[in-house]
DNA sequence: TGAAAAATTATGTCTGACATAATGTTTACA
DNA sequence: TGTAAACATTATGTCAGACATAATTTTTCA
């Protein structure tokens, strides 16, 4: 902390205040001056563009940039909320994922464990207003569901609401990505809508578990729910692999 | 105003070999069928424009995205190039981890439960030979170990085979890079020597496990040699955050 | 009060323009 | 003739403006 160790400057001469010359660092330089955190929300693209002195295209190649690294999510109308921290000091790894039917396969088996220890992380650390938002989000499930709707986007938000519970980003950002890379595989060239269906209904007793610190019952509806999804994914990579 | 101009992709009818709608799968498609290899050069985004129907500022977005995935690499007046292979099997993905002590912490919280469930899987999977390439591992591992010798590059290979064993090359992928960022920020500014060297001795009952078939004991072990290297770490976070 | 409707906000996309670095081509000079 | 400087071309980098559309907020009305 007292020692800043950042030899990105090469421009060494100025002084402090030296203004970034590039959109990455000018953004966190403004995230960090504002105190924003995971969760909160960024000044829209306008105001950035007020702000930071760059053209609106430039900001948004970094916004992009920036979400499929995991590090924001974006959404029309909403706005760029920060999903993972950022600072001068973040490393980037890439990972290389083949692109076939049997990967599916791979990424729940994958996906299976760390689900579960989030899960039970969550069900310990989460904060009463994490465990009220759980609720929250299991509730918009189940009615969505019950509704016959497009259960998916709301599925999404009840998991991305547990993950944020283990106050671990970690965990968020590599299921998200896996689950990502999922339904980029997934719905193209094998098109069953809707999978997973069977395992909604579980998502409430979940949801109780974990608001209740119930960690072995939260972790066992867990494996339970995955297992189904990894049991029809099967299905769908054996139908292609004949 | 005039009709929307001849949106390309309105996916009107759903025969025509189904244009992509997303600008990363229209150029994955171009890259395929020009046939284009690793240090080939794309065409020109005015082209790509032109033949792929999106607006040159949607284009920017996924090149510059891709450019910070280490696909592809752009200069100014010399153009867009392949550094690595893409095509339709082939995602990459992004983590960030902030580079501090408590990071140290996340990541091991993550490997935890990975490398339990690759063992577990090893355990059921691992052909003949593979348990007895495990087996020679672990007996390299101890005799390194033994000898007072640097023992971590025979640490690094026992694991590998374990993963190997797996027949899921993501758990390897993912667990590699995050102790490759492990050590990456360990070594240079806390500069504990050898962490985890009190669970070495666990590692010849482990791999005899592996090689009975004994999944409930291999996972047991696991998770003691990973709470192990966790205590040790958590000591250096709160060293460095006291 | 509560739900539907309207207004506002914020991102997604396209177009056009100009700047600038790299490359390619021509020209001038020894 | 060979080579280097000068010029022209190419391709990415940046900015600006316009409109589309999804999400949110405010207003209206039963």
């Amino acid at each position: 902390m007292p020692e800043k160790s950042q030899q990105k400057n090469l421009a060494t001469g100025a002084e402090m205040a030296e203004e970034p010359r590039d959109v990455p660092h000018a953004l966190i330089k403004l995230i960090e001056e504002e105190g924003l955190k995971v969760g909160d929300r960024l000044p829209p693209e306008l105001e950035l563009v007020r702000r930071l002195g760059f053209g609106r295209s430039t900001i948004r190649e970094t916004l992009k940039t920036w979400e499929s690294m995991g590090v924001v999510s974006r959404n029309k109308g909403a706005g760029t909320r920060l999903i993972a921290e950022v600072s001068r000091n973040t490393l980037r790894v890439a990972l290389t994922i083949k692109h076939e039917a049997e990967s599916l396969l791979r990424m729940q088996q994958v996906r299976r464990p760390l689900e579960i220890e989030a899960v039970r992380i969550a069900t310990r650390l989460a904060t009463p207003d994490q465990r009220r938002i759980i609720n929250a989000r299991a509730a918009e499930l189940m009615a969505v569901y019950e509704a016959g709707e497009d259960w998916r986007p709301a599925d999404h938000r009840f998991h991305k609401a547990v993950h944020e519970a283990t106050g671990n980003s970690l965990f968020e950002q590599i299921i998200e990505q896996i689950l990502k890379c999922f339904h980029d595989i997934y719905e193209t060239p094998f098109g069953k809508p809707h999978l997973g269906e069977a395992s909604i209904p579980l998502h409430r007793p979940l949801a109780d578990a974990i608001i209740a610190g119930d960690e072995d019952r939260a972790a066992e509806l867990t494996a339970t729910i995955i297992d189904m999804v990894c049991a029809e994914t099967q299905e769908i990579a054996e139908e292609h692999n004949g």
